[in-house]
RNA sequence: GGGCGUAUAGCUCAGCUGGUUAGAGCGCGUCGCUGAUAACGACGAGGUCCCAGAUUCGAAUUCUGGUACGCCCA
């Protein structure tokens, strides 16, 4: 049976028992179980670093990636979950570094790639309990016992499959990479590094010119901030799209090119006279060749030059070249360009190797060191540090009469964020390169396929950043990662590409295994997998198939570890070398759902995509041995048609892109601004009055928002989740606000289980018994399986209440269920809200006397009783996905009558979710049901006006409506409104012109159409004739006719609508649909029933201080000097003693009782309660 | 500097394909209810829908141009 469950709830506590539930009966692995062999639901979990501590983004992240998988799972699909771990990269070598105290590349090399890997390693895990933790108490189910981590050797191998794959396709390349660069330390930072550094700097701004080759008197006005890459020159850019001058410098012959619009500004700038002779357009200018300002290099290569794609032949440099980033901003509108120090610098490069054919290109040139100072190659200035080069460059530009003009130039420039001092130089390294850019035209349409949620990403964020794809640099100069599968020829610089390490060990004339035996030999706990790691693959050289006696050694690089992550659909399985891994990743591609936030647009979004078009796209058939794109035949996808001739999209079908997470607190307005609190009443504690609220990132200096574990203790998981799902679209920046998420446990979780609660105090008492006739099959109480319930009716029978929850639970479930299939938790959840918020505050609070009446086996209580006991259950059903623990405490609760039967499901979370039945939906009932619930709102705000509390019995209310359609139905539910608003009779009209005016307006999406100009017009003709006589006219003849200009419109009852006001001075209010008059007056009689009422109120409490049980019995004495209160208690004696349960009531004070003071109707009294 | 996004009540946000009284929750205020009760309900105040222009009979919604903020990239 059921027992009455208290409603002082601690859901933390309540969701830590189920969590134990779950562990101890392995439901996870059941609810997998039980959907073997149905069709499978493929979710991809992007993989996290345990290298840092998770922070409420990552509950997030975490909640979304629980919330569809567990909705499938329901919905009958198998959804595997497999946890993963990003374990690679450059933040994992910087955490080991500050432990040793050491940061440098020469340091490590200094203290031994060896042991230094093996930290990595470790160092990896450092976290990982925090996070299987809260991945554990949020309720997100995946599979951690068998994530894939990507350093295991079976993962790298997977890796090294697909690099070869690339390299033997010839997308696999060598080039330069220009990059933010510490010559002092000698190494690359990484963006993140670069981005701290930046500080406001002068550097000198020089305008050069440079004289053309075949006209020396002209020359091109050159701009440049960094004067000591001038001797690295190779070209001159102009924006072929702006209008150039060729200007003449007064009281001297030289002739300048310059931008059109900045002749004016350089002019006044530089204090010259110029004059325009004559303009052209940028285009126009291309191709022209000049004269570098230095020698260095042109002395050899002004002449080289090379055959072009397009035919002719063309000098190779120092001539003038298209870019369209110049602008007239700033400058002359033509740029230096010195491809070796400036990333842009260099894609013109690209651009223009382009062009040339194969073997015929115009090739990188600089003279600076990679310490940073000049070379030989720049004559005086060899061996000065390139800074220190600016001055004598300059002064030497000068002397040659080169320098137009200079000034200082104030900008933000990165410097290195160890070593303060330090300016970066973007610099040329060699590095490794996919082509990615080939495969643009293929990633956009793949991208096309997919369903975005946002929509936006598609053509704007990520769209625009595949449009302007580069290659991507896929080598890293760094020490943990996974290493480039590539050996090179000692003698013949030939290469080639190694898929496996069996393959490797096969190579004839195998060497340095041994370097790894040894240290394994050495160290028995040495994970295997670090044997496909640096520094023990370095060692592994092999006999060179290229030339004889020459040997194979691997290049120094590993990969950029996004790489790693967007390879995870097919190596988190081992593919193509595990056993079965073939057949598993023909059924687990592509993925159905994936979801993280907007910071991966340009990470995991991408390197998935980049990696899944290049190995699996249309043109790689030859070179997946055959398998082709693993095509899995549909589970289930928004937008996207599953259409066996295309290929796409892969790897994911659908996405959503989640926003990033701000924290909002407190600070003081005056003191110590770090020192903050996190909600508003600590603030209040904390600085009194002035404080400020604050909204922004999360800080992990400031410590500005609460970690997740605190939430858990505080509100729960359930909590935290809700807030999630049903406070916003998950792609808006979410705020992490303390308040609000508490604030969700009295809004949903709090209110359900307060319905609940409600629900077994009655069924407690009477007994109330849904085990009696049913047979189990499904075990899932489904609405079939308590159909055969002893006293269980069906709908049809039932009262129209009854009738109208189940309607809009079949209505939600339908809704919710549209709104998950498109991956909208957001809708999904704000239709479960409405109806827990029906059923809440209209169908338990209309049915609570029937809950209430004494026949414990009436028909109708019992109705009551199944009524609520099936909503409950299917809503315990329809929120499982999202609030998993308070779910499964309702279900435990809700099936404990079955228990003994061994029948139910053990958990709700292995039931299937709920299907709405359609012929259980009323729609009709559902419009008067709202009509009904306005009419009562209307008179309880007419009741507040007229100040007429509704303890007061009234004699009438009046509802006016426009037309007659729903009367009937209303009537019949006379009574509710009649105990709703407490009065003795409910009168409907629709014609009262004494109580309302009506006003006639046109219906605009109808009309507008029709009438298009002359709208207004009838809008006003409607609006100054009579609304009572339109009413009457359209109600006789169901039409009206309307004249404007010179046409007659007829129209009818659908082309206006007819809006009531309430007329001044009555207790009236209006609706959309109605007004309701109240008839205000309070007679003697029902002034005494008010008292009555009164008292019953009294008495209640006075049972509830007393600790009454439900269905104890009293005695009432009520001391009283009014005649009315006495006349009252004689005319309501029956009714009084029903409300309370009271045997007797006496005009004396009842023994043993404690008085109380009584005040009613104005008059002091006392009343004694006592158990009888 | 470029791209993307956002701008609606004191706060956090809805508002689909244009339709004339712009909504919700919280907060605030007033009142009510009192055997679901540390809950709950009703009502109210509160809006230049960022600004300007355009399209239209009609614009929070479409277009153009600004402004502010956020994110990503340079």
């Amino acid at each position: 049976m059921f027992k009455a469950v208290s409603t002082d709830v601690s859901f933390p506590k309540r969701e830590e028992q189920v969590l134990e539930l779950w562990k101890q009966r392995d439901i996870y692995a059941k609810s997998l179980a039980r959907r073997q062999d149905a069709p499978s639901f493929v979710f991809y979990e992007g993989p996290p670093t345990a290298n840092g501590l998770p922070h409420p983004g990552h509950c997030l992240t975490r909640a979304i990636k629980d919330v569809f998988p567990r909705y499938k799972t329901m919905q009958g699909f198998r959804c595997e979950r497999r946890a993963g771990w990003d374990t690679h990269g450059l933040p994992v070598e910087v955490e080991v570094g500050k432990e040793l105290g050491i940061h440098s590349k020469e340091e490590i090399e200094a203290y031994g790639v060896e042991p230094f890997v093996q930290r990595c390693q470790q160092s990896v895990w450092r976290y990982m309990q925090q996070w299987e933790r809260l991945t554990e108490r949020l309720g997100f189910w995946v599979d951690l016992e068998s994530a894939y981590v990507t350093y295991h050797q079976s993962y790298i191998e997977s890796v090294w499959w697909s690099l070869k794959n690339l390299f033997d396709r010839g997308l696999l390349y060598q080039g330069h990479k220009i990059v933010w660069w510490w010559a002092q330390g000698g190494t690359a930072l990484s963006s993140g590094e670069v981005g701290q550094g930046y500080r406001q700097v002068a550097d000198p701004s020089v305008f050069v010119t440079f004289p053309l080759v075949d006209t020396p008197r002209r020359g091109l006005l050159v701009w440049t901030t960094t004067p000591w890459t001038l001797p690295s020159n190779m070209f001159a850019a102009v924006n072929p799209e702006l209008q150039y001058a060729l200007v003449r410098v007064a009281d001297s012959d030289q002739e300048l090119w310059i931008a059109a619009d900045l002749v004016e500004a350089i002019a006044t700038k530089t204090k010259q006279e110029l004059t325009v002779l004559e303009t052209c357009r940028g285009s126009d200018l291309i191709g022209l060749r000049y004269r570098p300002p230095f020698d260095f290099f042109y002395a050899d290569k002004a002449d080289a030059a090379g055959d072009l794609v397009a035919g002719g032949r063309q000098a190779h440099y120092w001539r003038v070249v298209a870019a369209d980033f110049v602008t007239t901003d700033s400058g002359t509108g033509l740029v230096h360009q010195a491809p070796a120090f400036g990333e842009v610098d260099y894609e013109v490069l690209s651009t223009e190797q382009q062009r040339f054919v194969e073997g015929q290109q115009p090739e990188l040139f600089h003279c600076v060191a990679s310490d940073g100072k000049l070379t030989e190659q720049a004559g005086p200035f060899a061996g000065m540090w390139v800074k220190d080069a600016d001055k004598p460059i300059t002064r030497d530009l000068k002397e040659r009469g080169l320098l137009f003009f200079q000034e200082q130039y104030l900008h933000d420039y990165p410097f290195c964020w160890r070593a303060e001092q330090d300016p970066l130089i973007q610099y040329p390294r060699e590095s490794w390169f996919i082509r990615t850019t080939q495969f643009k035209d293929q990633m956009l349409a793949n991208n096309a396929r997919i369903g975005w949620l946002p929509e936006h990403i598609r053509d704007g964020r990520f769209g625009n950043f595949l449009a302007s794809n580069v290659d991507w640099a896929l080598s890293r100069e760094r020490f943990w990662g996974t290493p480039l599968p590539i050996w090179v020829c000692q003698q013949t610089g030939r290469m080639e590409a190694i898929g496996n390490y069996e393959e490797l060990l096969a190579k004839p004339g195998v060497q340095g295994t041994e370097v790894w035996q040894k240290a394994k030999a050495e160290n028995p706990e040495l994970a295997d997998d670090l044997r496909v790691h640096k520094p023990y693959i370095d060692a592994v050289t092999y006999d060179s198939p290229f030339a004889d006696g020459a040997r194979m050694q691997r290049v120094e690089e590993v990969i950029d570890c996004w790489y790693d992550s967007g390879a995870m659909p097919f190596a988190q399985l081992g593919y193509p070398h595990q056993e079965g891994s073939r057949e598993q990743f023909r059924q687990q591609f592509p993925a159905d759902f994936i979801s993280e936030a907007l910071d991966q647009t340009r990470g995991w979004f991408y390197s998935q995509l980049a990696i899944s078009t290049l190995l699996f796209g249309p043109d790689s058939q030859a070179a997946t041995d055959g398998d082709g794109p693993p095509q899995r035949t549909a589970g289930n996808s928004v937008d996207v048609a599953a259409d066996a001739d295309q290929p796409w999209p892969h790897p994911f079908r659908n996405c959503i892109v989640l926003g990033l997470m701000m924290a909002e607190w407190y600070e003081p307005k005056k003191g110590d601004k770090k020192n903050i609190a996190l909600t508003e009443a600590d603030a209040k504690e904390k600085f009194g009055g002035a404080f400020e609220k604050k909204v922004g990132k999360m800080s992990k200096q400031l410590r500005n928002y609460r970690s997740p574990d605190e939430i858990f203790d505080l509100y729960g998981a359930d909590a935290l989740r809700w807030y999630f799902f049903a406070n916003q679209p998950p792609w808006t920046s979410i705020l992490y606000s303390e308040r609000t998420i508490r604030d969700s446990i009295p809004e949903f979780l709090l209110r359900l289980w307060n319905v609940f609660s409600f629900f077994t105090i009655y069924a407690e008492i009477d007994e109330f018994d849904p085990t009696a006739g049913v047979e189990l099959t499904s075990g899932q109480l489904s609405p079939a399986e308590l159909a055969g319930g002893e006293g269980y009716r069906p709908a049809s029978e039932r009262s129209e209440i009854d009738r109208w929850i189940l309607s809009e639970l079949n209505r939600t479930i339908a809704a919710v269920t549209e709104r998950m299939d498109a991956y909208d938790n957001y809708g999904a959840c704000q239709q479960i809200t409405a109806l827990v918020d029906g059923l809440s505050n209209w169908y338990v609070r209309r049915s609570r006397d029937r809950f209430w009446a004494k026949d414990k086996r009436s028909a109708d209580k019992l109705d009551a009783f199944w009524t609520l006991y099936e909503t409950l259950v299917e809503v315990t059903k329809l929120i499982a996905p999202f609030v998993p623990f308070l779910a499964e405490s309702l279900w435990q609760e809700l099936t404990r009558p079955f228990v003994g039967s061994g029948k139910t499901a053990e958990s709700v979370h292995l039931c299937d979710y709920p299907k709405s039945d359609a012929s259980r939906i009323d729609q009709t009932l559902s419009t008067r049901m709202q009509l009904l619930r306005e009419i009562a709102s209307l008179g309880r705000a007419a009741r507040a006006e007229a100040k007429l509390k509704v303890r007061q019995p009234l004699a009438s209310v009046t509802v006016v409506l426009p037309d007659q359609q729903h009367v009937p139905w209303l009537k019949a539910h006379d009574a509710l409104v009649q105990s709703e608003l407490n009065v003795k009779a409910v009168q409907y009209v629709t014609d009262a012109e004494d109580l309302v005016h009506y006003s006639v307006q046109p219906n605009f999406k109808r009309l507008g159409p029709r009438v298009g100009k002359n709208v207004p017009a009838v809008k006003k003709q409607l609006a100054e004739a009579d609304g009572g006589e339109l009413m009457a006219r359209l109600q006789a003849d169901g039409f009206i006719e309307l004249t404007v200009g010179e046409e007659t419109l007829r129209l009818d009852d659908q082309d206006i609508q007819v809006r009531l006001q309430a007329r001044e001075g009555s207790a009236a209010t209006q609706g959309p649909n109605s007004v309701v008059v109240l008839s205000t007056e309070v007679t003697p009689e029902l002034f005494r029933e008010g008292i009555a009422r009164d008292l019953i109120r009294f008495i209640q409490s006075r049972r509830k201080e007393m600790g009454c049980e439900f269905v104890d019995r009293i005695v009432v004495g009520i001391l009283t000097e009014s005649n009315d209160v006495k006349q009252a208690v004689d005319e309501h004696r029956d009714m009084i003693r029903r409300e309370t349960l009271a045997d007797e009531i006496l005009e004396q004070r009842v023994p043993g009782s404690e008085p109380q003071p009584l005040s009613v109707a104005g008059q002091d009294g006392e009343l004694s309660v006592a158990k009888a």
